[in-house]
DNA sequence: TGTACATCAGTGAACGCGCGTTCACTGATGTAC
DNA sequence: TGTACATCAGTGAACGCGCGTTCACTGATGTAC
């Protein structure tokens, strides 16, 4: 006899976004899943699928709302860790490569999604990337490094900052993650690209 | 009666591919387009489709070999139309844009196609990339504006270049082509972005 | 505390449909001699 | 130049299959009184 039900609840809805994100993980696009096959990944009778989620898309949104909070978490690790001025740039990346090491499915589902086929899930992780790179620049105002921008040109900064490492990721997701070496060689290209930018940002002076 | 056969060779090819690229413009992911969509969008019997394509994946394939002759003609016109040096990078971000609004869906399937389902399509664009960045990289060499970067610090900085305007196609994809007004945001966000990074590559000094 | 009822979440059967792919056929075009 | 044959590219019919979705059902849980 079969055991069902009795279940903690929303541990069903936990297991379908849970098998969407393998399937994301195993090279598999997020606009090319069925709801059978994420309800089989899942273990779980397609039916089921109706009870916690319209269709695909809105699957997709409530992944995106996790997303927020792995960024968030990521932020936080950042700031408790990354104390010395001198290796700021050094130290983050790698905490950013760690996480998304670590959240592999997550972030290839954020890579794919900006150039996705929902147009909403295409917004909430644009918006997801605007608000860590306000974040972003409201920590390097609190650090006084480059005390000379204007608000307006430390945002540009912290966004471009914010798309360089995002390019990162797809190169990042696109290496074995057991491949160490190529690893390393993003994170330190990665490292130059900040280092680059911030150069820049020390150097800028507001076109007016 | 049906008026049959007598094409001109490779027409229903080429019918076929405007067709993917026709739907991923319609905000379609080229991952969940199927053989009967491409080829009913096509006006052409599914069977065709094996005439040219083994499969989809081959058919995206071919698309990037298309792609990096847009992208060759785009670096034509940037080449033969920048000619003041302190207007190199307006004059360059609007010929991208341009030329970006004008072959929409193939940008759109270069978008997709960095974190796209194919691991051969993926290569290919990425590949693509890195020809276009190592190009940018003689033409500022050949300008002599950076004199004072190693090759590899020149390389480096044309890499972040192309990541960023690439970057700024997924916004440009996000908005209306009528949309002027957010058009000339983009425009005027991206050429900031690169004048940033060019302020940083005039002061970089090659750590050693 | 107990009872009646509503809601919730999971199930299996069933539907009609569009999918990818195979097949044998056809007429036009290219090639050998 | 003409003829025989091979190759190419397009066609329609057919296949079995997996898809999304609906439905009526069931038992567990939450709520009202």
């Amino acid at each position: 006899m079969v055991e069902k039900q009795r279940r903690r609840p929303g541990e069903t809805r936990e297991k379908l976004m849970n098998a969407a994100l393998t399937l994301v993980g195993k090279e598999r696009h997020f606009a090319s899943l069925g709801i059978r096959e994420v309800t089989r990944q899942a273990g779980v009778v397609p039916t089921s699928f109706y009870r916690h989620f319209r269709n695909m898309d809105d699957l997709g949104l409530q992944l995106v709302d996790e997303l927020g909070l792995v960024l968030r978490r990521m932020m936080r690790e950042a700031r408790a860790n990354v104390l010395q001025a001198d290796k700021l740039i050094e130290e983050s990346v790698a905490i950013f490569i760690s996480h998304a090491q670590a959240n592999r499915s997550f972030f290839m589902f954020m890579a794919q999604g900006l150039a996705g086929e929902s147009r909403a899930v295409q917004e909430g992780i644009r918006s997801e990337m605007r608000f860590f790179a306000s974040e972003l620049a409201n920590d390097l105002r609190r650090l006084r490094l480059v005390d000379h921008l204007t608000d307006q040109d430390l945002d540009m900064t912290a966004d471009l900052v914010v798309r360089s490492v995002a390019f990162s990721l797809t190169d990042l997701l696109g290496v074995s993650p057991d491949d160490d070496y190529q690893i390393g060689q993003i994170r330190k290209r990665t490292t130059r690209f900040l280092q680059l930018i911030f150069v820049g940002a020390a150097n800028w002076k507001s076109p007016g």
